[in-house]
RNA sequence: GGCACCGUAGCUCAGCGGUAGAGCAGGGGAAUCAUAAUCCCUUGGUCGGCGGUUCAAAUCCGUCCGGUGCUACCA
């Protein structure tokens, strides 16, 4: 029997700089699906990565008077290093700077080839030489003594280079066949229209090389062209999986089940990519899904405005799983998402230390305190606990359900909604009352309360992976009962068991004083 | 300019033809096992404006206003 396979990628970022949060929530959220996928028992290839070549990246260098690979040597460094500071499972990082990389873009180059895609012609603009950029007619303004500048305010002339171009005119009813075929192939809904609309509108061929730099993948048989930015980019996603290596390990990985990215590069994932794929003669992705931008207090992050928010100081002080648990919760996956400090820790107490945190200490502890450690076994079970337990009991099929469109938040909301009926299970039953007047009701009430809190901790491991796991570890749940084959009702807690000593789990967060 | 989406309680949003909903915030009460956490009750909305279809519209249609995205043109 083989397990059924899921391959699932961020889109690689361009480390022309530091990372931002915007690249630690693709991080997140992909890596909370990727989980997800793991713990119901799929074999699981999460793939991220940075994509480093370029024009932009060989003038920063130049700038800092070192080699492009040196730059993206010590830019990608603190890419990757944002993997362990979010807790992120990636299996592979890729660089496109890599040998295997530039072996895959070959390959995929000579097919298209093959399939007569690519040809040679002149690519021809408006070409600012101080920014070093192409300008399109439609951004240029006429001066007063008749001549074009760019945005920029510098002047442009008509140049006219060498170029290959790739044949994406012969893909436009292929694409709206697939995206007709393939409904949830671009998702959410919204960037689907927005493509459909655009390819509908006509495709023209696309320049896909370059000859006025050289930081990139030599094009096979005229190496003073080099493949331009999406060729390079977006097969590293295919690179991945050994290709064109069909004895590989990992080639049964292809085709990925979904692209994680940003809603600005969707037109390079719904229309070149599976153009690219198409004219290669590859299976193409299932699903492109398209997460929205995150804004700080409702404006726009920018350097220029000095709102951009550091990943790496986020999780260190407010603590990896919050900030995971925050993101995943408060922004429904797909839209766009607001980020403040105020939000941030009304999510942390009102969520995770008051519903979460306190259910399990106060059930916790009067586990330990009452009764030694040990958790009871529970006596004959009322309407009342078959229905809390039903809801804990239906928590995953309404988890797959939400997961199967990537819906995170609402995932969340529903196994916050469990945990909200469980303090209201718990108040209502009032087990301190119990405790001398009726200990085996007093023991069931824990009980139930226990195996609903452990559901809850199973189901939250892939968005707070530690945090759960510290929960569970509580429960007593061992290590290898902690994947969502146990959920349901098909297992229950163990009564009888000794439980270690409870600690709180998710602190409540206080704001420092400043003096 | 074209196309799409959105405008519902203070905030974030669900509902998408049948007597206005959730969470948070606000107000009152209960309880005291617990991270002063929890539970119950409650204030609050002419569902952007106007017109139409319908026995019945937040929900369908038209139009206007406001916002967002994609795309085009003004060469």
């Amino acid at each position: 029997m083989s397990q059924e396979r899921f391959y699932i990628t961020t889109a690689i970022a361009y480390p022309n700089g530091a990372p931002h949060i915007g690249h630690g929530y693709e991080l997140i959220a992909t890596d909370a699906i990727a989980r997800f996928m793991r713990l119901d028992g799929r074999d699981v290839l999460f793939l991220t990565g940075s994509d480093e070549h370029g024009q932009k990246m060989q003038q920063t260098a130049e700038r800092e008077g070192i080699s492009p690979r040196q730059l993206a040597e010590r830019n990608t460094a603190r890419f990757r290093e944002m993997g362990p500071a979010l807790n992120a499972s990636n299996d592979d990082y890729i660089r496109t700077s890599e040998e295997r990389h530039y072996k895959t873009c070959a390959a995929l180059w000579e097919k298209m080839v093959a399939t007569g895609d690519i040809y040679l012609d002149k690519y021809a603009g408006w070409y600012s030489v101080r920014d070093e950029a192409y300008y399109d007619a439609s951004e240029l303004t006429k001066g007063a003594d008749g001549n074009y500048t760019a945005p920029s305010g510098t002047p442009v002339e008509w140049v006219e280079e060498e170029s290959y171009f790739f044949r994406l005119s012969r893909y436009q009813d292929k694409l709206l066949e697939l995206y007709e075929r393939v409904p949830n192939f671009i998702s959410p809904e919204t960037r689907r229209n927005e493509v459909m609309s655009f390819v509908k509108g006509g495709l023209k061929d696309l320049s896909v090389s370059r000859t006025t730099f050289d930081w990139g993948i030599p094009v096979p048989g005229d190496p003073k062209h080099i493949m331009y930015v999406w060729v390079d980019a977006l097969t590293n996603y295919v690179t991945a999986t050994g290709w064109p290596d069909e004895t590989h390990p990992r080639a049964k990985f292809w085709p990925a089940d979904v692209h994680i990215i940003g809603k600005d590069i969707v037109r390079f994932h719904t229309v070149y990519w599976p153009a690219f794929l198409m004219s290669a003669g590859l299976p193409l992705p299932k699903r492109v899904f398209c997460h929205g931008f995150l804004f700080n207090k409702g404006e726009k992050m920018s350097k220029s405005v000095g709102n951009v928010i550091d990943p790496f100081a986020l999780a260190s002080h407010y603590g990896i799983d919050p900030v995971r648990y925050f993101f995943l919760r408060e922004v429904p996956f797909g839209q766009d998402g607001s980020y403040s400090p105020e939000a941030i820790v009304q999510r942390m107490n009102a969520d995770l230390a008051n519903d979460l945190g306190n259910l399990a200490q106060r059930s916790l502890s009067m586990i330990a305190k009452n009764l030694g450690g040990e958790l009871p076994q529970p006596g004959p079970l009322g309407d009342e606990d078959k229905a809390m337990l039903a809801e804990a009991d239906g928590l995953i099929a309404m988890a797959r359900e939400a997961m199967s469109d990537f819906a995170l938040h609402q995932m969340l909301s529903r196994i916050w909604a469990v945990i909200a009926e469980a303090n209201r299970y718990f108040a209502g039953n009032e087990p301190w009352a119990l405790r001398k007047s009726n200990p085996e009701r007093f023991g069931t009430v824990l009980w139930v309360t226990a195996e609903v809190l452990r559901q809850v901790a199973i189901l939250t491991q892939p968005v707070m992976p530690t945090a759960c796991g510290k929960l569970l570890d509580i429960l007593g749940v061992p290590v290898d009962k902690r994947s969502f084959a146990e959920l349901g009702g098909g297992a229950r807690i163990v009564g009888g068991s000794t439980l270690p000593a409870p600690v709180a789990i998710f602190p409540r967060y206080v704001e420092a004083e400043t003096e």
